[in-house]
DNA sequence: CCGGTTCGATGAAACGTTTTAGGCGCTATA
DNA sequence: TATAGCGCCTAAAACGTTTCATCGAACCGG
C-alpha cells in the first residue's frame, strides 16, 4: 500500500539515499557491483519513483498540456495525435484537456495546469486568443503555443492554417463552377476560424458582382447545427435558396447534406456543398464531400516542436509563426457545373 | 519568473504560514480581518498553489487518468466525455493517455501515470485485460477500472457492454432478412470485442443450419481495414460471396461500404452492412448504416464513478461489474430483405 | 614517501506544501 | 476568582526527491 521510498532502498541495499538518486539520474556515476546491488533493492521493494517529489524539486513537471475546444472533433484529435509524437519522443507527456468551447471551463484547465507547474501548453483557445489569463501563463513563465489563433501576436509562439486564404478557394471553386447564390454556413463568429473562413469567401466574391453570399449563422460546429441551418435555407422562397454551400466545418457540411438529402434536393445537382478539415468521413459521406483540408497532424507536430524548443531555450527564444497552406479536394459533392 | 510561495504570501500579509494554508484550505477558521489580508496579498503577488508540493505532503494527486486505444475514434472520444462529467464535477482532473493499441506504449503510461500517483486509472487495455501490469497497479493501491474489457474479474471493478449479444443482436436481424451467406469483419481477434462480436454472431447461425458465417480478419479497426477487407470480400467468385457483412466497428463499415459502392454493388440491394458503435457519422453516411449502438457516454460516467467511488472508500469497497446492453439500430443499409 | 588527482560514496540542504500540537488572550461558567 | 472552553494564530515536522559540497581511499608520478 505505502509504496517504497528512495530511504528504503538506500538501507536494504546498504548504501546512502545520494547513492540511489545517482542511480536513478547518472547510472555512470555509480560502481557498477554498486549499482546492481541498489537496482536489486528496487526490483525486490517494487519501488517507484515519486514523481510529486521530484517536481518539487526540479520546479516544474514533464509534462506538456493540450487544451483543445472539443475531444470529439477529429480535427482535433489529429492535432493532439502530432503532438504526441513529438512530446512522447522527448520523453514528456501530453495530457489532453478539453474545453468544450466554454470559456469557464478552458479557465479552470489553466489553472489546475499552472498549479502542476506543466511545462507548457498547447492551446486552441475559446474565443478570439487574446485572453488575460493566456498572458498569466506567459508571466509565470510558461509558454503558450497558440494553435489555428491569433497569428502573429508578439507574446508567443503560434502555428496555423490560412483560413482566409481555405475561404477563398473554396468559393473560388463554386464560382468557377458557375454558383452565383452561395450560403456560408457556420458559427458563432466569435471562434476566430468561422470568421476567417467567411473573411475569405467574401473576399473571393468581390471580383463578381453579380455574386451574393448569404450568411447562415449557427450556435456550434456540429452535425446537428447543420441540419438546422440546412432547414433555414430551405424555408427560402426558391429564387431566393442558394445554390451552393459553403460550411465552416465538415460536420456542420454532413449536417447540411443528410438535411438536404432528406428534403429531396440532389447535391450536387441542385444544390452544391463544400466542407472544411476534410475529416475522413468526408470522403464516406452519403455524396463524397469537397473539402478544405489542412495539415492537421503536422498542425500538431509543428506546435509542440516550437513549445519544447522554447521550454529548453529559455530567454534567448524568439517567438515564432508558423503558417500552413489550406488545400481544396474536390469530390462530388460539388463537382458539376452550374447549368 | 519565480512564482511566489506562500511563505513570501505570509511574510506580504504580515501572518505566518500556516495561516495562509488555512486561508486556502479551511478558509471559515480564520478571521475575516486576516482573511482578507492574506488574500490580498496571494493577488497581489500573483501566488499560484505548487501542486506537486501539495500531493507530495497528500500522498496522491487529484487526477484520473483514462488510457483508450484510440484517440481519434468516437467510441472513445464518447466514452471521454462521459468520464470527462463525473471526475470533473469531483473537483478532480481526467487526463487522457492514449495507448494506440500498442502494448509498450500502454505500459509506458501506466509507468508514468504510477510515478505521478494518480488516483486511479480507466482503461481499456490491449488485450484481453489481465496483464501483470495492472495488477502492479492494484498492489500499488492505485485503483483500476477495466472498461470494455475482461468483466468478471475479482480484482477490479469493470463496465463493459454485451458485445456478445450485440453480435447475436447484427446477426438476427440479417438472417430475418433472409441472408444466408454473411461475413464478419474485424480484428484483430485479440481484442476482446472483436472476438466476443463474432462468438455471437456465430451463436446466432447455431439455429440456421443452412447459413454460413465467413470471416474476414483485418489488423486493425479502421476505415482503410475495412476497404482492405472489402476488396478480398470482391475477389470471391460470385457464388461465396456473401450477400450481408457484419463488421466490427463502424469505421470498417464505413470502409466496406466505400470500397463496395466503388466498385458498383448496390447496398443493401446487392450485399447488406451492419456496422457497430453507432458512430455519429453512421447516419449520415453514403447509405446510413444500420448499427449496434452502446451507450457510450454512461459507460464512461459509469466507470469514472466506480473508480471514484473505490477511490474514496479505501478498504471497504467491493469491485461490482456493470454491464450494459447494446440495442440494433437499423438503417437504410441493411432495410431490405433478401430476394 | 608525498602531493595531487580521480573515483565512489556520503550527508545535508532545499524544494513548497499540509497538518498537528500547542500557545495566547478572552469570555462564560461554577 | 479560578478554570474550562473557545477563537485565532504560530512553530515545527513531515512528505520524497535532487544536488552540491565534502570526504576517504586508492592510485600515480616524481
Amino acid at each position: 500500500m505505502a509504496t517504497a521510498n528512495i530511504k528504503q532502498v538506500a538501507r536494504h541495499a546498504g548504501v546512502s539515499l545520494g547513492t540511489v538518486s545517482n542511480v536513478l539520474n547518472r547510472p555512470d556515476t555509480v560502481a557498477p557491483a554498486t549499482r546492481q546491488r541498489v537496482l536489486d533493492a528496487i526490483t525486490e521493494l517494487g519501488y517507484v519513483r515519486n514523481d510529486s517529489a521530484r517536481q518539487l524539486r526540479a520546479g516544474h513537471s514533464r509534462t506538456v498540456a493540450i487544451v483543445v475546444l472539443d475531444v470529439a472533433n477529429p480535427f482535433f484529435t489529429d492535432l493532439v495525435r502530432g503532438a504526441e509524437q513529438v512530446v512522447e519522443d522527448a520523453g514528456a507527456m501530453l495530457v489532453v484537456c478539453n474545453s468544450g468551447e466554454d470559456s469557464a471551463r478552458e479557465r479552470r484547465h489553466l489553472d489546475l495546469l499552472q498549479e502542476q507547474r506543466v511545462r507548457g501548453v498547447l492551446i486552441t483557445p475559446v474565443g478570439h486568443g487574446s485572453q488575460p489569463h493566456l498572458d498569466m501563463l506567459i508571466d509565470r513563465g510558461i509558454p503558450v503555443v497558440l494553435v489555428d489563433r491569433g497569428t502573429g501576436q508578439a507574446s508567443r509562439c503560434s502555428v496555423a492554417v490560412d483560413d482566409v486564404r481555405g475561404g477563398r478557394l473554396a468559393v473560388d471553386h463554386l464560382l468557377e463552377r458557375g454558383h452565383r447564390r452561395i450560403a456560408y454556413v457556420g458559427g458563432p463568429f466569435s471562434i476566430a476560424q468561422v470568421a476567417d473562413r467567411h473573411a475569405g469567401a467574401a473576399a473571393a466574391l468581390e471580383d463578381h458582382g453579380d455574386a451574393e453570399l448569404r450568411v447562415a449563422t449557427t450556435t456550434s460546429l456540429t452535425v446537428a447545427a447543420g441540419r438546422h441551418a440546412a432547414e433555414d435555407l430551405l424555408a427560402l422562397p426558391a429564387l431566393q435558396r442558394p445554390t451552393a454551400v459553403f460550411c465552416a466545418n465538415d460536420l456542420i457540411a454532413l449536417g447540411v447534406l443528410q438535411e438536404m438529402t432528406a428534403r429531396g434536393l440532389r447535391v450536387p445537382a441542385d444544390v452544391a456543398i463544400v466542407g472544411y478539415d476534410d475529416i475522413e468521413f468526408a470522403g464516406a459521406a452519403a455524396v463524397p464531400l469537397s473539402s478544405v483540408r489542412q495539415p492537421r497532424e503536422q498542425l500538431g507536430r509543428t506546435a509542440a516542436q516550437l513549445l519544447l524548443e522554447e521550454a529548453s531555450s529559455g530567454e534567448t527564444h524568439r517567438h515564432r509563426h508558423v503558417v500552413f497552406q489550406p488545400e481544396l479536394v474536390v469530390r462530388r459533392s460539388s463537382d458539376q457545373p452550374r447549368r
